[in-house]
DNA sequence: TTGGCGATTTTC
DNA sequence: AAAATCGCCAAA
């Protein structure tokens, strides 16, 4: 089980979004690996876009989604739930697409939809913020066993009503027929 | 230093 | 429908 190489983060957003769809995310922990489909993502262009978080421009917090592409964006909502994103697109973008629903595939219960509930059974939290996706420990990486061809949908993003016109942009995306989505 | 708020989830 | 709960950030 490999991890993809950064090259596959340093492209269109929209494009790696896509293509996030059916790969696996990989974490090890203290010997035990888990491991979940992606079945759920949001993309989040950059400064321009209303709803990222790099349109407040760079500070502490957004400056990893600044940074170089294939490194983990993770943040604590509402005081208590973590989200995941992965950063993308050339380095200084400011450009990532946050993780939403996960199939267990590996040592995970099936709790799994919401990007909250994501993050708590693959055992995610701050303690990540701009690690390395390249790396050992937590990446992503092709499925085992090929994947059938998938249809995607597209929808608005969810919890962005803030966003003006960038609030029904339709960057939300999912394996049609999932039945690992966080909502229809 | 302070106050408002959020890329959510759970419970009432 | 509304609480839970705290780091981030803009304003003072």
């Amino acid at each position: 089980m490999q991890a993809l190489p950064r090259s596959f983060y340093n492209r269109d957003t929209v494009a790696v979004a896509h293509d996030l769809l059916g790969k696996l995310l990989v974490k090890k922990t203290d010997g035990i690996t888990r491991v979940g489909k992606i079945t759920e993502v949001e993309a989040y262009l950059g400064p321009h876009d209303l709803a990222a978080h790099t349109s407040k421009g760079l500070t502490p917090r957004t400056r990893v989604m600044f940074g170089p592409p294939g490194y983990a964006y993770v943040y604590l909502i509402y005081g208590m739930h973590h989200c995941m994103n992965v950063v993308t697109d050339a380095d200084g973008t400011g450009a990532a697409v946050l993780l939403r629903a996960v199939e267990p595939v590996l040592n995970l219960d099936d709790n799994t939809r919401g990007p909250g509930r994501l993050c708590r059974a693959m055992g995610i939290d701050r303690s990540l913020y701009g690690h390395d996706l390249c790396s050992a420990d937590f990446f992503l990486s092709e499925p085992d066993t090929p994947q059938s061809t998938i249809h995607i949908v597209s929808r608005p993003r969810i919890g962005v009503d803030y966003a003006g016109d960038w609030a029904h942009k339709p960057l939300r995306f999912y394996i049609d027929g999932s039945p690992w989505i966080s909502r229809p």
